[in-house]
Formats: structure tokens, sequence, C-alpha cells
DNA sequence: TAACAAAACTAACGTTTGTTAGTTACATAT
DNA sequence: ATATGTAACTAACAAACGTTAGTTTTGTTA
């Protein structure tokens, strides 16, 4: 079992600490002692509480990064990448559902660089879906909406979806996506 | 200036702490520097920091509850039932976006009969959202997707307005319920 | 002016926090 | 058998936390 393997354990459990009871509410001493050791040692694998948080959220971040990167170069419409955007999202929350919280609830107590590098990404990553729906309105494939409304209310569905997704029966991946881009994209009535 | 106006201002200035940083990253050392007084005379006016936050978050989930209720009282369709929750979401929102982020992310914070109180009202809510959905699927006034689906992605994108509806140039009231309205129930395409 | 209540203050308390230092247990490689 | 490195341990630290006790300031009422 090397340090690597170690240190990723330790993020695994504490993430799901953090999406009971948030960052500051758990202590060091509550990770260790869900993992069977002592606070300090986790500092054989870790340099500190931050880098926890860091690690968790920064990588989870690139994800989201690096799938809208696919998503613009996939080349298809405005409508197909929208479609495409819903699908990311659904993959990755179902795919790492305990750390979505501390990205959506703690990323303000992220420190210095990290944190300005975070907030850097979640603008570029609006901005690039914010770009898509534009267009989907320019080219008639949109209704004429206020793009923020309809920008927010699809980033809202989906980066909440992590807190309900488990709860309600393990509803089948494919299934959601089917019902989630319909929900969202033809509306209910 | 009587006490329990005090008390109302310093729920007010917790508020907008809590909503910067969570409710544990928020000393009551902070609320009272922000107030310009010591933290030791908080206590003049409140029993201490878990009664700020009780204050906060159950006046709030009593205004959604009052809310719901006035709306299955309302006597509409399914249809004028959603239209009906939709807007009173965005109401409470605009009166009381600072302290929406606490309800949000600080529930869990609560202890012993408030937090059970607050669980259940939240539930209680759900749960007759829900039913006014499958009425609506039921008398075909809805598409039959998944009423979970409905359900949440509605309630996701109400729930987290607070985070964007001010820092996005303040919208007008009725342009927003309009839009908000029409995004959510037609869709966008 | 004296009395009173409200609301501020200073000082301190016992805990809990993140973290460090130094030490021990144990498996693997020489 | 010895040496090495990993990962656990105990003990303790300074700082920050929520809160309490007792005191002083301030403004109003008799």
């Amino acid at each position: 079992m090397n340090t690597a393997t170690r240190k990723e354990e330790i993020v695994a459990v504490a993430s799901s600490l953090f999406k009971e009871k948030g960052y500051n509410a758990v202590s060091m001493r509550d990770i260790a002692q869900e993992m069977g050791i002592k606070a300090a040692s986790l500092y054989n694998h870790i340099s500190g509480k931050q880098e926890i948080l860091s690690t968790l959220i920064l990588y989870l971040a690139r994800k989201f990064t690096s799938g809208m990167q696919a998503v613009i170069d996939s080349g298809g419409t405005p409508l197909d990448k929208i479609k495409e955007v819903i699908e990311m999202h659904i993959d990755i929350t179902v795919n790492h559902s305990e750390a979505l919280a501390a990205l959506n609830n703690d990323w303000m107590h992220l420190e210095n660089e990290d944190l300005s590098n975070f907030v850097r990404m979640r603008e570029d990553y609006e901005d690039n879906f914010r770009k898509i729906i534009k267009q989907g309105i320019e080219e008639g494939d949109l209704k004429p909406r206020h793009p923020e409304v309809i920008l927010f209310s699809i980033l809202s569905t989906l980066r909440t979806l992590y807190l309900w997704y488990q709860k309600r029966g393990k509803l089948d991946v494919n299934v959601l996506k089917k019902d989630m881009v319909a929900v969202l994209l033809e509306g209910i009535v």
C-alpha cells in the first residue's frame, strides 16, 4: 500500500464527512477516527487539512473543465452541446457524488492560488455554457428567453443533482439522462 | 431601541456572514465585530449562537410552509399551483436572499427539536409539491415524465435562486417570474 | 438629583482546533 | 542479522472557540 493510495483513502473518507457536515465542522480527529487511526498519523500522508480540500475540489473542477472543452470541440449544434453538458454532469455526479458536496458548498474555504484558480475555472465554465446558450438563441434553436435564466435553471439543477440522485432508489443512469434532458429542454407541459 | 429589534439586527448581520462563509466558519467575535461591539455583548440579546441559526432558519421554513398551504388552498389546477409555487419562491428569495443561504447549507447544524422540526417541515413541503406534480400528470396537464425528476429540477432551480438573483443586475421581479415560469414549464426548445 | 434598566465593557474559563516533535512497531531488502 | 523506510503512536503546543461572571457606561424616569 503506497502513500498515494493512502492519501486517496483519506480524501475519500473526508469527502463523505464533508458532505454530511461541511468542511469546517469536520475535524482532523473526525477523519482519523473514521479511518481507525490517530489524527497525527494523517500527516504522514498529507500536509494538512487544506490539502485534502484542494485535492478534492481541484480534481473535480478539472474534470468539469476538460469535459466542457470536449463538448466545445465536439462540433455539434448548440442544442447537441447542451445535451452533452447535461450528460457530462450526470456522469460526473454518478461517479463522484460524495466529493461534489465540497465543490458546491466548501470551495470558499480554499486558500490563495487554489481559491483563485477555482474561481477562474468556474467563471470560465459558466462563460462557455453561456456562449452555447446565446448561440442557440441566435440560431433559432432555443426560444428567446433571458439567457441568464436558462443558464442558471439548468446549472442549478445539475449542480444539486448529487443531493438526491442516490436517495431516490438509484435511478438507472440512462433513464435519468433521458428524462433530465427531456425535462430541461422540452419542459413539462 | 428595544431588545427585539437589536436581536433582529444580530440575526440579519449573522445571516450575511453565514452566506459568505457558512455557520461554522463564522465566530461570535466575527458577528460582534461587524456590529461594532464585543462578542460578550451579544449575550445581552440572544442566548447563544444556536439561537441565531434556529431563529433564522425556522422563520423562513415557516414562511415556505404557510406559502405552500396557501397554494394548496387556492383551488386552481395543478398547473396553476406549480406556477404559484414558483412565484412564491421568487418572492421569498427577493425579500430574504441573505438568510436563504443558511436555510440551504447550514440546516444540519440545528440541534434537537429544531433540527427534527425543520426536517419534518422540509419533507412535508416536498411531499406536497410531489402530490401536485403527480396529480398534474394524472390529469394530463403535465407530460408523463418521472415525477421525481420534475420535482427536483424545479426545486433545485428555485432553491439556488438566491445565489445569482442579485449579482446579475437585479432583474425586475415580474420579468423574472415570467421568464422563470416559462423556462421551467415550457422548456427552452 | 437619585434610581433604574438596558447594553456595553473587561477578563477569564474550559474545550476543541490544526499541527508539530519525537518515538515505536513492523515489514522488506541487503 | 542488520539496516531502511513506512506508517502508526503519545504528548504537547498555541490559537481560536463559545460562553460566563462581574463591572461600567449610558440614557431615561421619578
